[in-house]
DNA sequence: TTGACAAGCTTAAACGCGTAACCTAGCTTA
DNA sequence: TAAGCTAGGTTACGCGTTTAAGCTTGTCAA
């Protein structure tokens, strides 16, 4: 029997060769406990495996167990930052290390019960997914097919709402201690970058409710205003350019290390001295804020234990039970501005 | 029976649901072609799958087909620029057009014949890997498992000794064409850096050696330099100091952005006048170079027609073929320096 | 010596889900 | 009456896991 197509070792091969059967062999390769199988044929049996370079077949494995050692990260629509990479990188490693394979679901825009379906197609374990591409239908979808969710970056009340495990970051908090920091210095008319468009607001709002309450509570007289900007160069021109007749802020959030950064060239462009004029905060703490001339100044989180975060994520997808994971702390990298 | 665990709906139970066979949902859902289903039994299928929110089981479906609509893109260990995010994220959804689905297979640092028994372990169609976690052996385990390999970045001869097919950037030609923009600007003593480590070597080389043979070429008798630095502010400011002793070079390629911001903080720490002192050309245009004042040279992979890129991909997948695929072309975006 | 029984090793077979080649019962048409 | 169509059904996979059931040997009591 020839065929064309190169077809992957299975166990049956393996079985015909060793002369055992199948199941023999899957108790050899799996060191199953309770299978007493003498070191002579355990010994054949692996030579022969390595000889024809066999791989299990995972998904027949899981079809058959009906475990899944999948866990579905859909990603962001959002230009992933180093942050986040490394988080996912380590997060990946974390779950390896306790057997499962994170894969990382890109670039479908659909959200709610089409994208759901989607996910369910592939059985995995859990999905971690952003909020945005989530509704309560999806939600509904997944539950049903015993697939665990973490929404990422969604507030509590949703949460709860669709039932779904979290993971989310203390934008409120990173943007207190910016705030905090900002009026530490001296700082007391402050304005706070929040990008336009949906893809961030809710991070925006987040880290303005936090520079606004920290700035409030330190009964300075200190004020704060919200300013909304694009991505862009032009936009960022625009807003220094607002600032120019509604008179300059002594002190800036940027909302992020690159908001800031385009912040901080309108400013020069303008004239604008800084730090002695502005003071700028960013957040994020990416290599950019050691490239630009002054440093910028930087908010980040600060990230706790990945291995424990991929533990506690794998405990609840076994418990089936509901965790609310923030493994992130903010921190404070002074520069120069 | 009750199941404590919920459990995903399955043909069968559509199938004992609507009263007729497997066999007979399988068909409606699928649409298949020769099937001769009434309307109303597919009415009546199709109602009840809705119904209980099914979703077919893909890796089911894959086992018995025997084929699979996985393609595996390995994650580099290098954070991916917004270039490969957004280069990912078409092909994905060009895969996708095209009944594929592509999935991240992220963070994992092994490489060879290790890697390879994990990614043929999930069956897909083909796997997109740096040419770092390839080697003949893994490469030929993954050929006998029927897995079209995509090499991203090898050189042609060793694609050629693998027997993969390929997808490349043209560092040279990206090299080259700085090269000329800095010798065009009236530029003789020109500086070349190339990331020290190895995850950026091969591009470094490549993008040097375009550089190196541009000015050459040119006949203009200017002259080329390479410089090896890390991805730090102080080897940038190590790297100027060594300029300060063998003398300033009067343009400089700086790798990419990233390592040209950096350049340019050292220059300017050192006093050094930019653009007037020292031409700085980077490399993939990112908003960064919107972000530096002076606003930074740069030059960038345009790429082509995403979608086409990925049919060539899956046709080369499905006739089994080898195919070489570099879908971007050096474009040059001048600014300040 | 023989039968009973256990221990040790191995296997047959079912199963998970979905696909597809092949079969069938009933009816219509030439 | 034979052939053909309609509307399905039966059944055999694909691959790996697992339960229950073999088959040897060896041991021991009768």
């Amino acid at each position: 029997m020839t065929s064309i197509r190169p077809r992957p070792a299975t166990i049956t091969d393996i079985a015909r060769r060793a002369g055992v059967s199948t199941a023999t062999v899957s108790y050899v390769l799996n060191d199953a406990p309770g299978a007493r199988i003498p070191q002579a044929t355990r010994e054949r049996v692996r030579s022969v495996a390595d000889e024809l370079g066999y791989v299990p077949h995972a998904s027949a494995r899981s079809l058959r167990t009906g475990t899944s050692d999948l866990v579905l990260h859909v990603q962001m629509d959002v230009v992933q930052g180093p942050l986040a990479s490394r988080f996912l990188h380590d997060l990946s490693h974390g779950l390896r290390e306790l057997g499962y394979t994170l894969l990382q679901y890109g670039a479908e825009r659909s959200r709610g019960v089409k994208a759901a379906r989607a996910w369910a197609a592939m059985r995995p374990s859990a999905v971690v997914a952003g909020d945005d591409r989530l509704t309560p239908a999806g939600v509904e979808l997944l539950r049903k097919a015993d697939i665990h969710v973490f929404a990422v970056g969604t507030p509590p009340e949703r949460a709860k709402e669709m039932g779904v495990s979290t993971l989310t970051m203390d934008h409120r908090g990173l943007g207190a201690l910016a705030g905090e920091h900002l009026v530490g210095r001296g700082h007391r008319d402050i304005a706070v970058v929040v990008p336009r468009g949906d893809a961030l607001r809710r991070m925006g709002e987040q880290r303005w409710e936090g520079v606004r309450s920290a700035v409030e509570q330190a009964g300075t007289g200190a004020s704060v205003r919200r300013h909304e900007m694009d991505w862009t160069p032009e936009s960022a021109a625009e807003l220094v350019g607002t600032w120019g007749e509604e008179g300059l802020p002594d002190g800036v959030f940027g909302y992020n290390d690159e908001f800031s950064g385009l912040v901080l060239g309108a400013l020069l462009d303008a004239g604008v001295r800084v730090p002695e004029q502005v003071g700028l905060v960013g957040a994020d703490d990416v290599m950019l804020c050691r490239m630009l001339r002054p440093r910028l100044t930087s908010v980040r989180m600060g990230s706790e234990d990945p291995a424990d975060t991929a533990r506690r994520i794998v405990e609840a997808v076994r418990d089936r039970a509901e965790v609310h994971l923030s493994p992130w702390t903010p921190v404070l990298v002074e520069r120069d501005t």
